[in-house]
DNA sequence: GACCAGGCACATC
DNA sequence: GATGTGCATGGT
């Protein structure tokens, strides 16, 4: 499994070169970038997040001292605006009460610990988590999404039905533990899944994952 | 108008 | 543990 995967990694990149993740200018924006983009297009969430920068709320204090109404109309490009208004202020909370808003203080943390404390804060699940501690902690861990399950499912190399912890201990019992990697993996999957493997009407017929 | 997008919590069985 | 449902905008 180990060649297999490495070799689909080369092929991806081979194909589509660096993606240069996570697309945000600081940690901070990763973070809310993650939450925000819960089952949503990625321009969506950017509409989001320029308006916050706009208004000059991208920070924790400034959120957290946001109404839900104000903050909720503000992101409301996002969807689900009313929950994502509530799962950012529990993130921030935690924050703050944890870390005192500070991510060096986070960075320092194990990606154990810091796994487990983040899956106990209320809205945010396993990739938003992973996603967190991979694109705005450097900790590796590899991001399993939704795009990553139908390609490896489609490929035969994960279960249709699997759950997130299974596919996610394939990748990571077959490739070495890099940051570097694991952030240019997912990426490029995502890239991939953007562009070939759509729900319905797969293109894969010119997917580069395809032939030799 | 239908379908989809870089999920998650909660209720119910 | 598995399955179903609500949450919502904006692009194709």
């Amino acid at each position: 499994m180990k060649c297999r995967l490495e070799s689909i990694f080369s092929r991806l990149y081979s194909a589509f070169g660096p993606q240069k993740w996570w697309p945000a200018e600081s940690k901070f924006e990763v973070i809310v970038g993650a939450i925000l983009t819960q089952n949503t297009n990625w321009g969506n969430v950017e509409k989001a997040v320029a308006a916050l920068k706009n208004k000059k709320c991208l920070n924790p204090g400034k959120i957290l001292a946001l109404s839900p109404v104000r903050l909720g109309a503000l992101i409301k490009s996002a969807g689900y605006y009313n929950i994502k208004a509530s799962r950012l202020k529990n993130f921030l909370r935690f924050f703050r009460d944890r870390y005192s808003s500070d991510i060096k203080r986070m960075h320092a943390r194990s990606l154990h610990v810091l796994r487990k404390e983040l899956l106990q804060v209320n809205g945010i699940g396993e990739e938003t988590a992973d996603s967190i501690l991979l694109y705005a902690l450097d900790k590796p861990v590899f991001v399993i999404d939704a795009y990553t399950k139908r390609i490896f499912s489609r490929h035969g190399i994960v279960g249709k039905d699997c759950t997130y912890g299974q596919a996610q201990d394939i990748f990571m019992r077959g490739l070495k533990k890099s940051v570097r990697m694991f952030n240019e993996y997912h990426a490029l999957l995502v890239k991939l899944g953007k562009d070939y493997c759509h729900k319905q009407n797969p293109k894969c017929a010119l997917c580069p994952l395809n032939g030799r």
